[in-house]
DNA sequence: ATTCTTGTTGCATC
DNA sequence: AGATGCAACAAGAA
């Protein structure tokens, strides 16, 4: 589920716990596959004592800067949250992260599939990692140009996958890159080369529209307004909330993608399609008006 | 029982 | 060399 907007969200949840000393850690490190190479000893005494100061999230990448010079990352990979804890409580199977905290609430990162991860890194500034993530979505520095040469770099690769694309786009994941091409009136399958300029530009628009809003309008439930492709695409016998076509579902770049055919029809312009169907040009038009309108 | 999943990575194959 | 596709990872839900 996480991605951009719910990270932000699972971020928000822990600061009512921010400044409070941390009296416990309890970390699972039998489950190497959250903490990889992190020396949960170490994470456990370096976090005793201290007070998470801020915390910042980056697409799907969050890290919080704690006291004493240390800097814990997480990722919530498929199914990761973070909860707060107001009461003492017993850690339950999937939280593999629990800072209890001077005023007996808790700190928890839950994951039930095992797909995220914690970083820890100590030092005075922050680790290299996340200095090197790419710009966000909504700041200056991702610009429509640079999407474009992004685009034109990967102009084999169905619009998808390259969505899905975390150096380029982070943050964005399975539901916001169908609600982003939904939105745009984009084939998820058209590949990039394909695209006209207006295209391109409805892409981006469309890019900067999502990931802003989704933000706002996300509710506790991590649930989206009835308006949004998201609240359908899952329906059975989902439909388009424009027009009401019944939605499409296919595996495309690997995910299963959610898509309206009457408001996303498949690409017929330029690049390889006109290559190869140049010759057929005029009879495809001819075709498309065939269907002669009984009711005239 | 089988198949699916809102993520990422590492490998194979052009 | 770089782009592209896909299996694998875990655990639970339908």
């Amino acid at each position: 589920m996480p991605e951009l907007a719910e990270v932000e969200h699972s971020r928000r949840t822990w600061n009512p716990g921010l400044l409070y000393r941390i009296r416990d850690v309890l970390t699972k490190r039998q489950t190497s596959r959250i903490y990889r190479d992190v020396d949960c000893d170490r994470l456990a005494e370096a976090l005793k004592g201290q007070q998470i100061l801020s915390s910042e999230a980056r697409g799907k990448q969050m890290l919080f800067t704690v006291s004493g010079g240390s800097w814990l990352g997480i990722h919530l990979g498929m199914r990761g949250e973070l909860r707060y804890e107001p009461e003492p409580f017993e850690p339950k199977k999937h939280d593999y992260l629990v800072l209890t905290l001077e005023n007996a609430a808790a700190l928890v990162f839950e994951d039930q599939r095992l797909f995220g991860r914690i970083r820890f890194h100590h030092g005075t500034t922050p680790p290299a990692w996340w200095a090197m993530l790419p710009p966000s979505l909504l700041s200056p520095e991702f610009t429509a140009s640079a999407m474009g040469a992004f685009l034109k770099r990967r102009a084999g690769s169905p619009l998808k996958g390259l969505l899905l694309m975390q150096e380029c786009f982070p943050g964005i994941g399975n539901w916001m890159a169908d609600e982003i091409l939904w939105r745009a009136r984009l084939d998820p399958a058209t590949r990039s080369r394909d695209l006209t300029p207006g295209q391109r530009a409805s892409l981006y628009r469309a890019v900067r529209w999502v990931c802003r809003t989704a933000v706002e309008v996300m509710d506790e439930d991590w649930q989206y307004p009835a308006s949004w492709l998201f609240t359908h695409r899952w329906e059975k016998g989902g439909a388009c909330p424009r027009c009401h076509t019944a939605l499409d579902r296919a595996p495309i770049a690997g995910r299963t993608t959610a898509w309206c055919p009457a408001c996303q029809p498949v690409q017929t312009t330029a690049g390889s399609a006109v290559q190869s169907a140049k010759a057929t040009l005029l009879p495809i038009q001819s075709l498309r008006r065939k269907p002669a309108d009984p009711v005239g």
